[in-house]
This record gives C-alpha cells, sequence and structure tokens, in this order.
DNA sequence: TTGTATGCGTTATCAT
DNA sequence: ATGATAACGCATACAA
C-alpha cells in the first residue's frame, strides 16, 4: 500500500481505509487500554504506512481543551536569554521538565510588545513568566485567561498567580554580612543591576531607584542594606552603582574608574556574577589585590565563577526551571516555592 | 461592566452580550473591511471589557487550516544555537522576519529524538530545517505533510523542499586561492568540522569522510581541495584536521600541538571563524607570527573576527534568516535561493 | 452592512 | 472491545 502524497489525511479517512470506526482508531492514539493491543499495533502500523502523521492537534485542542504548549515569556531577546548563563540553566532545567511530559514551549521574547497584537494569546496551556515583572495590563490579560500562570524571580502583586524563587533578601544580607564583618573600617560599594531606569551606568540615590518593588535588584539591595545597617556601617561609607546591563566590558571600565578614588572600596557586593566577575578583572588591571585589598562576593555562582574563585550565592537554577514546569502542569501544588539558597566561600572573599 | 473572571468566554457569548452576530464579531477580528468602523471599535472595546482575549487559536486553526505557527528544527540543543554567534544571527534574522507576519516559532531543539514520539507533528503551517540534515525517515515525515519546507545550508537529496544557502564550495575555494597562492612553498592544514563521526579530534583520511556529500563542511573541504588542485599543492603537503565541536578551548590546545611540529604549516583553512580564533590564540601561545609564518582564514564573519583581523569569508546569516521565514510563508518564491559570499581580507592573510 | 447555516477533525459519552 | 453521535469554537459562503 503506497502513500498518497500530498492528499490531507483524516483520522476518519484511516478509520474508513483500515475498516474499524473512527473511535476505534482515536482510541488507537490516545487510549491504549481500550483496545487488544494487536488491534492498536496493527491501526497504528496501517497509518504509518498511509503517511497519517497522527490527529490533527488543532481538532483535538478544541475538544479537549488543550494545546500542549506552554508559553515562556522572556523579559530581553531569545540570544540574551541564551548567552546569559543564569537564564540559560534555567531554561535548561525547564525545558528538560517540559520535554519529559511531552510539552512543547513556545518561547516568546520581549514579550512586552509582541504579545499585544499577536494571536499566540489562546495558544498555550499556561503561562510561565521569567525574570521581570511585566506592564501590569498585560499581567492581568494573562491571568484572565484562566490558566496556570507562574511567575519565576519574582511576585505578582496581584491576581492569583503562583511565584518560584529564592529569598534574595535573605541571601544577600547573608553574603553581605560575610563580606562586611571582618573589615575593620569597611568602604563599601554595592554594583546593582537595573535599579533605575537610567540608561547610563552611575552613582545613584535612593530617590532614583526603581517604583518596582518586588524586582531581584530591589530584594537584594534590601538585603545587602539590611546587613550593613546591622554591622552599624555609615551610610557615607556606601555607595551605591547603578548598571543598566549586565554587560561585562562595560561594568570593567566603570569599575576600574571605581576602584582608582583615592578613597576606594575594600568591600564590594555585586548583584550578579558577571558584574562581579568583571569587577575582579578591573581589580587585576589596577594590580589591586583581592582579597587583601578589596573583597568581592557575587550572585548566582555561574560556572565562570568557580573557575575564578569567586565567593557567591548558589541558587539551583535548572532546579527554579524543573520546579516551574511542574507547577504549570500541574505535577505540583500550585504555591509559592521559596527554593534555598547556599553561600559558597571562595578565595575572592574568603 | 466587570469581567467574570474564571469563565470560559466564547465569540458566541460575545456577540450575544454586544447585541450581534458571531459572525459580525468575528469580523471585526479579522475583517475590519466587512463592518463600519465604529461598529468595530466598539465591538472591540466590549471584548476588551469583558475579558475576551480573541477568538480560541484551536477553533480558528481548526476552521482555517492555519495555526499562525512555523516550526524550527535545529540540530544541536538551544543553548548551543543561541551562543553560537553563527546560529544566533541566522535566528535573529528568522525571527524578526516571522515576527513582521505575527507568526510564531516553536523551537525544536536536537529534533532527531524528540520529534520521533511527540504531538507536535501536525501544528506547524511549515518547516524550517536549519544547518545539519536529518534523518531521511523523518524528513520524509515532514515532507509528507504536504507543508512548505525549507532547509537551511543543506539540500535534501529527495522530495521536494527549497533550500536556502551560501555556495560554501565556491567560498571555500576562493579563499583557500587567496591563502595559498602567495606562499612559496605551502604546507597547509584544513582544520574542519564534524567531518567524521569521531567524538575526538584528530588527523583524518578521505575514507573516513562522513558519508553526508550535503552537508555545509564537505562542500567546504571540495572547495578548499579544488583550489589546493588548481594551485599544484602536493597532497603530502596538506594535512586534514577533523573537530568534532565548534569548541574554541579544545581546539586550541589541539592547534598548539600541531603549531609545535617541525614541519608545521603555514597556511591553516578553517571552516569557521571560530576554529580559527582558537588557532590564533594558538599562534600567539607559541609566539609564531601571523600573518608572516603562518597565513590564517576562517569563515562565516562573526563580530569578533573584525575585533582579531581574521580574513575569512562574510556570508549574509541574517538574510538568510529572512529568505528562509519568506519562503516558508509563501511570501518568496518557493525555490533554492543561494545566497552570495564576500571574501573579507584581513591583517591574518592579506 | 449584517445574520444564518454548515462543517473543519477530533474526543467523549453512551450504547451495543 | 467496538461503533454511533454530539459537541468543541470558529470562519465563511450565501442570503437578506
Amino acid at each position: 500500500m503506497e502513500k498518497t502524497a500530498g492528499r490531507k489525511l483524516t483520522l476518519k479517512e484511516m478509520a474508513e481505509q483500515i475498516g474499524v470506526s473512527k473511535a476505534t482508531v482515536s482510541n488507537a492514539f490516545n487510549r491504549p487500554d481500550q483496545l487488544s493491543k494487536q488491534l492498536r499495533e496493527r491501526i497504528l502500523a496501517q497509518c504509518e504506512a498511509l503517511g497519517y502523521s497522527g490527529p490533527n492537534m488543532s481538532a483535538r485542542s478544541l475538544r479537549t481543551g488543550k494545546t500542549g504548549i506552554i508559553g515562556v515569556l522572556l523579559a530581553d531577546t531569545l540570544s540574551f536569554n541564551f548567552s546569559d548563563p543564569v537564564a540559560n540553566q534555567f531554561l535548561e532545567g525547564l525545558g528538560n521538565a517540559l520535554d519529559k511530559q511531552h510539552v512543547n514551549m513556545l518561547l516568546l521574547p520581549s514579550c512586552e510588545e509582541n504579545y499585544q497584537s499577536s494571536q499566540v494569546q489562546t495558544i498555550p496551556d499556561g503561562y510561565i513568566v521569567y525574570g521581570q515583572p511585566l506592564k501590569e495590563s498585560l499581567m492581568r490579560r494573562l491571568e484572565h485567561q484562566g490558566k496556570p500562570l507562574v511567575t519565576v524571580d519574582f511576585t505578582a502583586s496581584f491576581g492569583q498567580s503562583v511565584s518560584v524563587h529564592v529569598d534574595n533578601q535573605k541571601a544577600a544580607c547573608e553574603a553581605a554580612m560575610h563580606a562586611v564583618a571582618p573589615v575593620e573600617h569597611p568602604r563599601v560599594s554595592i554594583f546593582g543591576l537595573r535599579l533605575t531606569s537610567a540608561i547610563q551606568a552611575g552613582l545613584i540615590a535612593d530617590k532614583e531607584l526603581f517604583g518596582i518593588e518586588e524586582s531581584i535588584s530591589r530584594r537584594r539591595l534590601e538585603g545587602y542594606r539590611e546587613a550593613l545597617v546591622r554591622l552599624k556601617v555609615k551610610p557615607d561609607m556606601i555607595s551605591l552603582w547603578n548598571f543598566p546591563h549586565n554587560d561585562q566590558q562595560q561594568v570593567r571600565v566603570m569599575a576600574r574608574g571605581i576602584l582608582s578614588a583615592p578613597e576606594r572600596p575594600n568591600v564590594l557586593l555585586c548583584m550578579s556574577d558577571k558584574i562581579a566577575l568583571a569587577a575582579l578583572d578591573a581589580a587585576r588591571d589596577l594590580g589591586i589585590k583581592v582579597p587583601q585589598e578589596l573583597r568581592v562576593v557575587g550572585f548566582d555562582d555561574i560556572p565562570e565563577a568557580m573557575e575564578r574563585q569567586l565567593t557567591t550565592v548558589h541558587q539551583p537554577l535548572r532546579e527554579k526551571g524543573r520546579i516551574a514546569a511542574d507547577i504549570v502542569l500541574q505535577l505540583q501544588s500550585f504555591e509559592d516555592h521559596v527554593l534555598s539558597t547556599e553561600l559558597l566561600v571562595r578565595n575572592s572573599c574568603p
């Protein structure tokens, strides 16, 4: 029996060709327990031979109400998300978990603009929003669809979504305590990420901070401050710097500037490992000894952090992805998950 | 009018609420010219207010036969494809073009395994297969669906798919001519990528070459050889090396070994810029002067190639993505497109 | 410009 | 174990 190329095959036609009813063919694909093993195999083989690639997804979805697709809303571009080691690991964990359930992921990059006009809106069975709070209007639209909605690394301030994250504040506080406590006369610089809407890197004051209380950076900042207050570090010994991008080159240049000042800092609290590594580069450029003259802590524990002996906060990135997937697929209870972090003490800040 | 969260809204219900017929609401979404501008806007506004996010995709797809999704089959993992500058640029061009038509891309990584059992099969309206020939059985399955099928950087040896690519052989030949011609006593090493199934890097003989005649690497190899024959370079002055991965670290170590030999090569023909850059690193490690003692050419023209003054073959990667998209969306004639390349002469091989 | 009727391909319920 | 039938939500030809 040869295949008839080009024809649009349907389950109904298969049934007729094979000489059974539509329901039986459908069962052969979806409910193996509803028919004899041999019949099922005969049907599957015939379909294969006839060139039928399985039930039409649109029709099946219309009937079952499920598409087998999870939408992943990303804050940045695809290339950023895959070249950044943090996002990369998260997406890897997420992808694996979805794969395991034979669910596909529809990546929706820089979703703010795209998601307005597109028809994507009703495709996914659920959503995972990664990394950065979306505009409220968009979040509301998503929530209103009544599908599982999981936010990662931030918490929506309303609605009934669920969040997977680490306790950034606590972890940052712990890191700062470790870094600052042993120093007799601490001069602390905090290197923050996207704390304001400024597009230039620079020193910032409190009042300039972004309104988004729930962002990762804000939580980490609060943690650092909590530690600094506890250790009674005077405010004028603390400077807060903002970097608009997690970009090593830029940070390195800026850090050289900061570390060249006469009263240069002796502790650097960095909100990401990339920033911290760039700071280490800058220190090396200037011949500043780490950790003797400068203690540096990072955040995230990307692979390079280990190679370069950076003290940092480890967070289970792949695990985060896995859990987010399991929640959205309803394999985990629909409630907030707070994953634990671990301070990894290495040479940059022993 | 407040929205009733949780309810599943349908176009029919909207019509009833608003007091028009289903068809009119449908037209408001899909055919602006079929009703008065004001009515259309009233309907859209009402739907928005009621929390209706637009027509259900499954139902619409079932009716129209289109899903608005293009499947992109990738040879490697997602993270590879986005961290590799070549793949990255291609996907960027592709993504932009699809976006422009409000079409989504479903990324199907390392598709060999996944694609067997998954339900994805019937979702996309068309396919783009990137970079590496798939198993024939899979290709046949795809072709049999009767949807537009575009292969990029290789040509399927059967069926009715269409291909977007550059003339790798011609470009490689040109590069080799330029590199080798000026050298009086050329000793040439070819650094190839995935020319055999070996997982270790190493020297290879002809008979070990992969059977896949159509792969990018094979075309480039033929191009190099064509040039070497024309220039009458003796076979024993040519060595052919294979690298299983486009991985800089590994290549650098291997290249150091090769360049340490007593009769070391004075021309390096590299099948990718990454490999070429690693070779430059190795030359620097050994204090070998480029281009005086060693001429190096790459392939692809990734951004770093310019920074490091690597002579290489430029190919229009984003353009390739754009064209592939346009073909699969039937905005371009359904026929092979061969894009032109350009040899960029820089310091590594003037 | 608007409304009516039909069917897209499938799955689930029920009956056999 | 298998078959008949009714939805699923929508777009479109056609009628008004």
